[in-house]
DNA sequence: TAGGCCATCTGGTCCT
DNA sequence: AGGACCAGATGGCCTA
């Protein structure tokens, strides 16, 4: 808000040079103040779209989260997690497509005998023998507190695998 | 208390 | 000119 003051109106002498400088440095002051305010304004406006934006984005993420598996089901991934984690989650399920294109019709030596890789067992080596240069499945790569365990890693694709495959999925699978 | 995560502010740059 | 996008800075909150 420009400070205006009270006395901006005054007439005495109007054509004294002292007084046409100091009318001249109080309209320059006022423009100045103005100029802060229309500044300040813009600032505001820009400041309340980049907090929008920001929201929109979190809401994005916040989406992709509800369709991303997390053991336990209340586990709130973080930001870069979740990124990170819908990576490897899209590989590991076109990685699980391949694979099932392989294996449709089932072969008869698979069904009866050697069993799909499960969760808890070589899913983990299912995954880094499908592809050398593939990524984890783990949302991070962070210590022991982050909520994405080797548990996690595994699960979906190992389950997803069970259910092209013709076999039961394990309760609890993430896939619809 | 240090470190991680997050929201917000801010100034710069690019685009329409 | 104004809006969108981006990256850096800052401060608050939480946890090990």
């Amino acid at each position: 808000m420009p400070a205006e003051g009270p006395g901006s109106g005054e007439g005495a002498e109007p054509g004294a040079p002292r007084e046409r400088r100091r009318r001249r440095g109080r309209a320059r002051a006022r423009t100045e103040a103005l100029l802060h305010t229309l500044k300040r304004s813009r600032r505001v406006k820009a400041n309340d779209r980049e907090r929008n934006r920001m929201h929109h984005l979190n809401a994005a993420l916040d989406e992709l989260r509800s369709v991303l598996p997390t053991f336990p089901d209340d586990t709130k991934l973080t930001k870069i997690e979740t990124l990170r984690f819908a990576y490897n989650y899209i590989w590991a399920l076109s990685e699980t497509l391949r694979l099932a294109e392989q294996c449709l019709p089932p072969p008869p030596a698979f069904r009866g005998s050697a069993a799909p890789p499960s969760p808890g067992s070589d899913a983990g080596s299912w995954l880094s023998s499908a592809s050398p240069s593939a990524p984890s499945l783990c949302a991070s790569t962070s210590g022991p507190s982050s909520p994405a365990t080797s548990e996690d890693c595994a699960y979906a694709p190992a389950d997803s695998l069970r259910g092209f495959c013709g076999l039961p999925a394990a309760p609890g699978a993430p896939l619809r």
